[in-house]
DNA sequence: TATTGTTATACTCTATAACTATA
DNA sequence: TATAGTTATAGAGTATAACAATA
């Protein structure tokens, strides 16, 4: 019997396992930057972290990007598509390697991005808002452990 | 500048933000999972967790059910539909307030969970494996204070 | 031959709104 | 009035496979 507290009901051995935890907890972020940024600016985590990665990166090819997020290349595209659709980003063919497209931020993605940066520290403080600066930097040491 | 050392791209402020290493860490989870178990059983983490949760607790109405996997009632329905169709659990009419439906298990659904116990139990291994018990129970701790 | 970007396709998850039957 | 389940709809993420252009 695993009873939780809230509902009364037995949760199994779910509560033993960091799968489900990640899962809620990646449930509750989400949630909480659709309320804070995704809905009143149609984006999502995805596509903000890829135009933030664009910026730092000029250049950058989509599958080195897609690499990155750890997204294959037909996921890449489809992020890219939503932002070039909104002039935030342009492809450009390289010049060295004329496979690849070397992206880069439009002024009206660089606007965005500066626009958007407060609310993404602020989505960050709000989920982070029960953990201690060492109790942070210690999650994502451990988060960093969970791969295959 | 925050460089990876895999890729050697300027990861700006992304390596500082929990909700980044949760993402990845999903991610990583749900891979796994799917190369295990999901591909050949046609299952998904929600399914199976759904199943295990009225297994152990028979009668549950599905609201109760989406309120544990922190899932609206629209959402729920999608994932007992798919239950439903294989076999694995019945809809039946609540005896004390008609607007429910108790879930029940069914024998193959039963058999199924008997079936992937173990592989759930070694995913669970493979995405940790990196940490020992203590840090696992750390993380748990940590990630159950992921709320807003 | 291998890689990059692309297209097509499919499935799942999530969310919203509105409907019905019951309480 | 409120709740439980349902339906319809939409958008996003993920994955696979195959194709063209280029290396």
């Amino acid at each position: 019997m695993h009873k939780n507290k809230e509902n009364g009901l037995d949760m199994d051995i779910l509560p033993a396992l960091v799968g489900y935890h990640l899962r809620m907890a990646q449930l509750c972020a989400y949630r909480d930057f659709n309320a804070r940024i995704g809905r009143a600016t149609r984006t999502t985590p995805a596509q903000l972290a890829m135009l933030l990665l664009v910026e730092v990166n000029p250049g950058i090819s989509q599958t080195n990007l897609g690499k990155a997020m750890s997204m294959d290349r037909a996921s890449t595209m489809a992020v890219i598509d939503k932002l070039e659709k909104r002039n935030w980003l342009s492809r450009n063919k390289s010049l060295v390697d004329r496979r690849k497209h070397a992206l880069q931020v439009l002024p009206q993605g660089r606007a965005i991005l500066r626009k958007l940066r407060p609310g993404m520290l602020r989505h960050e403080a709000s989920i982070t808002a029960r953990l201690d600066e060492r109790e942070k930097q210690l999650l994502i040491d451990l988060l960093k452990r969970i791969q295959t």
